[in-house]
DNA sequence: CATGGTAAATTGGTATTACCAATTTTACAA
DNA sequence: TTGTAAAATTGGTAATACCAATTTACCATG
C-alpha cells in the first residue's frame, strides 16, 4: 500500500463537504434558510439532482432540516460527532429497542454470575459503594441522579467480572439504552412501589454476589431485569393511553 | 404538542429505512453486494433518482459504499467501532483473548436457547443448509473452507433468534475471533478426533433447536463450547511449547 | 381597519430520459 | 494459458417536466 487512490469524489459529496464547511465556519448559522435548490444548482454549477443528493445527505446527517414548499435550514442541534453506524441504525430503529433490553437481559444474569464467581473484596467494596450511593439518591428523591447510579452499579457489577470483552459491550449497550429508555426510567422511577421494589432487588443482587453464589446471583439479576422489562412495557402502554387521551382533552376544546 | 405531525415522510427516507432494516434482519449482510440501481428502483416502485437518494444517504452514514461501475456494497465496517477499541487491547494484552472465548461462550448458549425458542421453518431450513455444507467440507477435508462453514452455522443460529443486537454482536464477536484466535483454530481442525467430536457436537445442537427445546439447546451450546475452549487452550499451550522449544533451538546454534 | 379566505408564487419532492465514466465480464487472439 | 480488446454492466451526472406543500400577496367582507 501507500498508493494514494485514484478515484475521483462523488459531486454530491464535494457540495456536501463545503456546505458543511460553510455551517462550521459560520457562513451558514443555526436556523438560518438556505437558498432554494434551484439557485445553489446555479452557485455550485450542478445538476439539481446532485445538489439534491448533497442537501439529502446532509438531512440524513441531521445538519439540515428540510420541509416541503418550507425550505432547507441550518439544524438548530450540531450534531453529534461520528458513531459506529451500527449503533446509530440500533438507536434509531425502534424495533431494536426491544432486542436491546433481551440482550441486556441475558449479559446481566452472565455478569452476575461471574462477578460472584470472581470478584475481589475491593471489587465488592465498590459494589457495596455504588448501591450505597445509589440508596442516598433513592432516599432524597434525587431521580435523574438515582438513574446514573443505577447504571453505575450495573456496570460495576460488569467490572467485577473481570472480563474486559463483557464490561465493554456492557458499556456499548448501555450508551444506547441510556437514550431511549432513559425517558422511560425517568418516568417510572418516580412512582413509589416500583422504585422500591427495583432498590430491594439490588440489594439482593449485591447480597448474592458478595456472597459469592453464582447461580442465586444470575438469577437474582434475572429476576430483576424481568421486572423492569414489565415495568417498561407497562410504561409503554400507559403513554400511548396518555398520549390519546390528551389528544381527546385537545379535540373536546 | 398533543397532535401527531401530519408529514408525509419522503420516499428516499421510506426506501433509506426499509434497506436499514433488511440489513439488521440479516437479509442483506456486510460486503454484499445490493442488486443495481435500476433494479432496486423497479422492486420499490419508485424513481432511480429516490432510489439514489436513498442509496447516498445510506453511504453519507456510512452503511453501504459504491464504486462508480462496481456496484453497491453493504459495508464491511458495520460493527468496527465496537470493535475497534478491543482489537487495540488484544494487541497490548493478549490474555484478554480467554474474555472474548468466555463472552462468546455466553452468548452462544443465549443464541441457541432463542433459536430453539422462536426459530421459523424457513430458519430451520437454512441451519440444516449449512449444517450439510459444513458436512461436505468436513468430509473432503477443506480445513478452511470448514471453518467459514462453521462460523456460518453458528450465524445462522443466531439469526434464527431474531434479535437482531444479539446477531449482530455475534457478527463482531467472530470477526475478533477471526482476526486473533483464528491461527489455533487452524492448527485444531487438522486433529481427526477433534473435527469428529465438534461435528457430532454441532449435530446435537441442531437437533436441539429444531426439536424447539431451548434448555437442550442451550446445554448442547455449552458442552460444545467447554470442548472447543478446551481444545483451544491444550493448542495454546502446545503452541507455547513448541515456541520455547524454537527458542531453545536458536538458541543453541 | 381588522379578519379571513383565495389565488399566485415559491420551493421542495418525484419521475422520465438521456448520456457519461468506471468497472466487470466476455470473447478472442497470440 | 495468458494477455488484450471489445462489450455489457453499473454507478454518476444532467436536463426537464410536473406534482405537492408552503408561503406570500392580495382582495373581499365585516
Amino acid at each position: 500500500m501507500g498508493f494514494g487512490s485514484v478515484k475521483q469524489p462523488r459531486l454530491s459529496d464535494v457540495i456536501m463537504q463545503r456546505l458543511e464547511q460553510m455551517i462550521l465556519e459560520g457562513a451558514l448559522k443555526p436556523g438560518q434558510r438556505l437558498p432554494p435548490e434551484r439557485e445553489l444548482a446555479l452557485q455550485f454549477e450542478v445538476s439539481r439532482p446532485s445538489l439534491r443528493e448533497a442537501i439529502q445527505k446532509l438531512a440524513a446527517k441531521g445538519v439540515v432540516v428540510s420541509r416541503q414548499g418550507g425550505g432547507t435550514y441550518v439544524a438548530e442541534t450540531l450534531g453529534d460527532g461520528l458513531v459506529d453506524p451500527l449503533l446509530e441504525l440500533f438507536r434509531t430503529h425502534p424495533e431494536a429497542q426491544y432486542d436491546l433490553l433481551e440482550f441486556r437481559h441475558a449479559l446481566e444474569g452472565v455478569s452476575a454470575y461471574y462477578a460472584a464467581l470472581r470478584s475481589t473484596e475491593a471489587d465488592r467494596e465498590a459494589l457495596r459503594a455504588c448501591f450505597e450511593q445509589l440508596e442516598r439518591y433513592h432516599q432524597q428523591k434525587a431521580f435523574d441522579k438515582e438513574v446514573a447510579a443505577d447504571v453505575e452499579f450495573h456496570l460495576a457489577i460488569a467490572a467485577a467480572t473481570h472480563n474486559i470483552v463483557l464490561l465493554h459491550m456492557m458499556r456499548a449497550l448501555f450508551s444506547l439504552l441510556h437514550q431511549h429508555v432513559g425517558d422511560n426510567l425517568q418516568s417510572i422511577y418516580p412512582k413509589r412501589e416500583i422504585r422500591g421494589r427495583i432498590h430491594e432487588q439490588h440489594g439482593v443482587l449485591l447480597q448474592a454476589i458478595c456472597a459469592g453464589d453464582p447461580e442465586r446471583a444470575r438469577k437474582a439479576a434475572h429476576d430483576h431485569l424481568v421486572y423492569v422489562e414489565e415495568a417498561l412495557l407497562e410504561q409503554g402502554r400507559e403513554n400511548t393511553r396518555l398520549e390519546r387521551a390528551l389528544r381527546r382533552a385537545d379535540l373536546s376544546r
